[in-house]
RNA sequence: GUCGCCAUCGUCUAGUCUGGCCUAGGACACUAGGUUUUCAUCCUAGAAACACGGGUUCGAAUCCCGUUGGCGAUACCA
């Protein structure tokens, strides 16, 4: 059975990048009606955060990128311990406390004659593994095919600090092999990081999974995208207001492609199309605007009580409603315009003052004088008076304005004093729609205060 | 430096494996026009790319070699 992981260290909230390999491997998974593991990395006791391991199961959550299986390195150290038991008494590893000069592949000299020495002598050794000289690694990855390395290229890497201390490549092979893993969905920067575990795999005598380097989240200047310039916390968008289901079709867009031209997938519709053969293999750089259109798509066709309750949501930080206005008329009329969900408060912020505050000068259409502004406000109370409560809906509303607008040359004449001086903005929604979600007595309030103020 | 990976419009990408249907398609962004009282939406149109050089072939974006460029890894981080 297929199973795969996702293996962050909580080092950080959950990242973007994270994010991404997580859905490749969760969509590998599903496709293959296989399952899904989530393994927290936390080996390094002095880097890992509680708060960081927190945000990255309330965010993969949030998702909706459910795991089948969850673990922790920290908990699983007896397992570790066993095994590097197990290649120090073969002498496949030994003690070391060299300190290896930097950037060129280190093997060492002295500890190997000693590699009987299966104790550790001092505090400051580590355990390295013993490299064989000048050995071919050739291993077959699912989306770059061979990836060949030589073995004095890398040297005796360590693989723990002590029997208590795992380090990073030895953790992963005794847990991927542990935990059944079939398929390892991993970053291009852990294409390295294979032929050290290729040799641990047949070091430990482990049966190899098979591998997938996919490419990389750029950022705007091509390097390994990062927080200096856009926020990288999937924690982040959310609180801006990207929805779940925007930034997933976001990311499966980010280095994977359907057959067609298809744009718009759902969890469950990527889970049918996805394969790693489709996957590219170049770096990708990640594009805020498509994000922002992609979401705004999403945004427009949600459910009108889902976006409303979403909104909401959000309300404590931002502003009161009051008891009259019609929320779900506001949320109707300005999702269109919104590109994540936090635009809606400056959006809409007209709707919800006591009282307006703008220059009287924006009231003016072209080359009005003050006295057919005032006329043209004077006509749009008369006819919205006429309409009543119940006849008060968007389709009257813009009827009636229009048809009375109808026998006047220029409409602006009558439709921009009208809509500015229910919004007070020179851009915003149109007067009938403002006129509906204001309610009747709200809407001849302000037009009375335009009226005043000219 | 060394090792590795990669290379199509500004960006995400289709096409590359299985060479001809590619005068290189789509989307975002951009520009112009239309609809609209304004903004947004929507519609139409436009500009915009096979990194370079050699091969192989009747024919190359596609296969091979080289060059250049970019990125990644070179930890007692993951």
């Amino acid at each position: 059975m297929v199973k795969t992981r996702i293996a962050p260290a909580p080092t950080g909230a959950l990242h973007i990048g994270s994010a991404r390999t997580a859905l490749f491997n969760y969509l590998f998974a599903k496709k293959n009606s296989g399952s899904f593991v989530l393994r927290i990395e936390d080996t390094d006791k002095e880097r890992s955060k509680p708060e960081f391991e927190r945000d990255i199961i309330e965010n993969l959550e949030w998702l909706g990128l459910k795991w089948d299986e969850f673990y922790k390195q920290s908990k699983r150290r007896e397992i570790y311990k066993k095994y590097l038991k197990q290649i120090l008494d073969e002498g496949k590893a030994f003690w070391c406390d060299c300190a290896p000069e930097k950037g060129k592949p280190f093997f060492c000299q002295k500890h190997k004659k000693t590699m009987n020495n299966k104790q550790q002598t001092k505090n400051n050794c580590i355990i390295r593994f013993n490299m064989p000289k000048n050995k071919e690694i050739i291993f077959k990855d699912i989306i770059r095919n061979n990836v060949k390395f030589n073995t004095n290229d890398i040297g005796d890497f360590s693989i723990a600090k002590n029997l208590d201390s795992p380090l990073y490549n030895f953790a992963v092979v005794v847990d991927d092999y542990e935990m059944k893993i079939t398929h390892i969905i991993r970053g291009e920067d852990g294409i390295s990081n294979t032929p050290k575990q290729i040799l641990l795999y047949d070091a430990l005598s482990f049966e190899k999974p098979e591998f997938a380097h996919i490419p990389l989240i750029l950022d705007t200047d091509k390097s390994k995208l990062s927080k200096r310039k856009n926020a990288v916390a999937i924690g982040d968008y959310k609180e801006q207001g990207y929805l779940r289901e925007a930034l997933i079709n976001f990311l499966a867009l980010l280095g994977w492609h359907p057959k067609d031209e298809k744009e718009i997938f759902s969890l469950e519709d990527l889970i049918k199309e996805f394969s790693l053969e489709r996957v590219k293999k170049g770096g990708a750089i990640f594009n805020l605007q498509k994000l922002n259109d992609i979401n705004r798509q999403y945004i427009s066709k949600m459910r009108i009580k889902d976006l409303c309750e979403l909104l909401k949501s959000q309300i404590t930080i931002n502003k009161q409603i009051g008891k009259n206005i019609n929320f779900q008329n506001i949320v109707e009329i300005e999702r269109g315009r919104m590109n994540k969900l936090s635009d809606f408060w400056e959006l809409s912020d007209y709707y919800f003052k006591d009282k307006l505050e703008y220059e009287k000068e924006l009231l003016i259409w072209g080359k009005m004088s003050k006295n057919d502004l005032k006329k043209s406000l004077e006509n749009s109370y008369n006819i919205l008076n006429g309409i009543s409560e119940k006849d008060w809906n968007l389709e009257n509303i813009k009827n009636i304005l229009m048809d009375k607008t109808g026998k006047i040359n220029n409409r602006g004449e009558l439709l921009w004093p009208l809509r500015v001086s229910l919004s007070g903005k020179k851009f915003s929604a149109s007067p009938f729609e403002i006129s509906w979600a204001l309610g009747k007595e709200m809407t001849l309030k302000r037009i009375n205060e335009a009226i005043d103020k000219v």
